[in-house]
RNA sequence: GUGGACGUGGCUCAACGGUUAGAGCACUGGACUGUGACUCCGGGGGUUGGGGGUUCGAAUCCCCUCGUCCACCCCA
């Protein structure tokens, strides 16, 4: 057998492309509007930095990390998220010498995980984050740039749930209180909620083992134990992003796989067309990480788009640009051509020149295969009037057109 | 990592253990050397995912392996 791919990693072919780069064509427009720059950041770090900013009891860490050693010895991985390379850049190169950092990024992460439809182990994010800002009103301002993104590509059925996690005074409180209260009813959790139970019990909070949702029903909840500033902040958030014209689904059991998170946290999930795999965007806040990694204290906010899953959860494509064929009879006309189509393309017109020299009917077979909008012709008897032949091939109606005035109808400019 | 379903021309799918593995769509040539989608006629295309086994005989049954999908797990 012929040699194929790595099992979970995928080609995105022609026919893909185009929506995806209308994915991130749409990305850069708005988070630009809001601020944002892009950063390009390597695929590969020490893995060090994972594990300090993920958490090394995360599953992510113990077993999805493509990890290895590199010819000099060092432990390596290719990152399996984009926001701990973002924050090890921003401090690394002295961002925070600027009052606020707006990051924007986009690429393949990969985590070596069961390929599932709407997961591979080499997946794209773009994502974006906010460094040094502490107001929840930047929480709000980027949730609602993330929704009218999606707004923006036409995603429908999507649903919002936030969080707050508290931070580093108010939570390991809960986490005790939580821990006590799970620890009086291990007799009905999961082995797996039991292993997790003193690495990080709020994991046992979205178990779906009936047994644990059952023991949890009654549990401690995270957003009653917030301290004063951990309330009033989630409250700004959500008082702004109604203003925002944005309303959230509270979801106090709401937990993320990452452990840099404070406070708020949110996902935005799908209703349709990914099975189980719903999640399409997440992130929350990370007052932390930065000063954890050995930075500045610098409160952040963030998030990721899986770009596969929202690939498949929208509903209209790409918007196209009309193309042309053009098609010439003849030597003579060959030559005129070459002027021609060298004109229309320096005017932006996707035009396709057929080459071959079969009989005509063929030829404008092939011209629909390509899903031409325009075949343009060209032959002895427009040669002598100074005109081409335009055929709307959706309209099936066609045309002689002047040499002038064709870019103008094969541009779209005059389609109703 | 666990459990399950499924792998047959490019695509969607047929074929009870029994001739040379078929059909539709697609491709290609012609009817039709200046007009696509419709029609008619012809043509090419398969190591039945891969390997091993059972059998006189395997696409079909068994084992292994690879892959896809689903659920769990987890997450974007």
């Amino acid at each position: 057998m012929s040699i194929a791919s790595v099992r979970g990693f995928n080609d995105i072919l022609p026919g893909e492309t185009e929506l995806w780069r209308h994915i991130e064509e749409t990305a850069w427009s708005v988070f630009r509007t809001y601020g944002f720059s892009e950063i390009k950041l390597p695929i590969v770090e020490k893995t060090e930095l994972f594990l300090r900013s993920i958490g090394e009891t995360t599953d992510i860490v113990e077993k999805e990390m493509y990890t290895f050693t590199d010819r000099h010895g060092d432990s390596i991985a290719l990152r399996p998220e984009g926001t701990a390379p973002a924050v090890r850049a921003y401090i690394e190169r002295k961002l925070y010498t600027a009052p606020v950092t707006r990051l924007y990024y986009t690429g393949p992460m990969f985590r070596y995980e069961r390929p599932q439809k709407g997961r591979y182990r080499q997946f794209y994010q773009l994502g974006a984050e906010v460094f040094g800002d502490e107001s929840p009103r930047a929480d709000a301002e980027t949730i609602s740039m993330l929704m009218r993104y999606f707004g923006k590509l036409g995603v429908e059925g999507a649903a919002l749930q936030i969080n707050s996690l508290g931070d580093r005074n108010c939570r390991p409180a809960y986490k005790e209180k939580l821990y006590n209260y799970l620890k009086e009813r291990t007799g009905d959790l999961c082995e797996n909620c039991l292993k997790r139970i003193d690495a990080n019990p709020l994991r046992a909070l979205d178990c779906k083992v009936p047994g644990c949702m059952e023991a949890t029903r009654n549990a401690p909840s995270i957003l009653e134990s917030l301290c004063e500033p951990c309330e009033a902040h989630f409250n700004e958030v959500r008082r702004f992003l109604s203003l925002y014209g944005v309303t959230p689904v509270l979801n106090p059991r709401m937990v993320r796989g990452l452990d840099y998170y404070t406070r708020t946290t949110f996902e935005i999930t799908a209703d349709t067309g990914l099975g189980s795999q719903n999640a399409v965007a997440a992130g929350g806040r990370y007052d932390s990480l930065v000063s954890e990694l050995g930075g500045p204290d610098t409160p952040c906010f963030g998030f990721a788009v899986g770009i596969e899953r929202l690939a498949l959860i929208m509903k209209g494509g790409a918007p196209r640009k009309p193309l042309t064929v053009f098609i010439a009879l003849g030597d003579e006309a060959a030559r005129k051509g070459i002027e021609l189509v060298s004109a229309w393309r320096e005017a932006g017109i996707r035009v396709v020149e057929d080459f071959s020299t079969g009989a005509l009917k063929n030829r404008m077979k092939k011209a629909d295969r390509l899903s031409a909008d325009f075949v343009v012709i060209l032959g002895e008897n427009e040669l002598r009037t100074g005109t081409v032949t335009i055929k709307d091939m959706k309209k099936a109606e066609q045309a002689d057109v002047e040499w002038q005035r064709a870019a103008v109808v094969i541009s779209g400019g005059n389609r109703g």
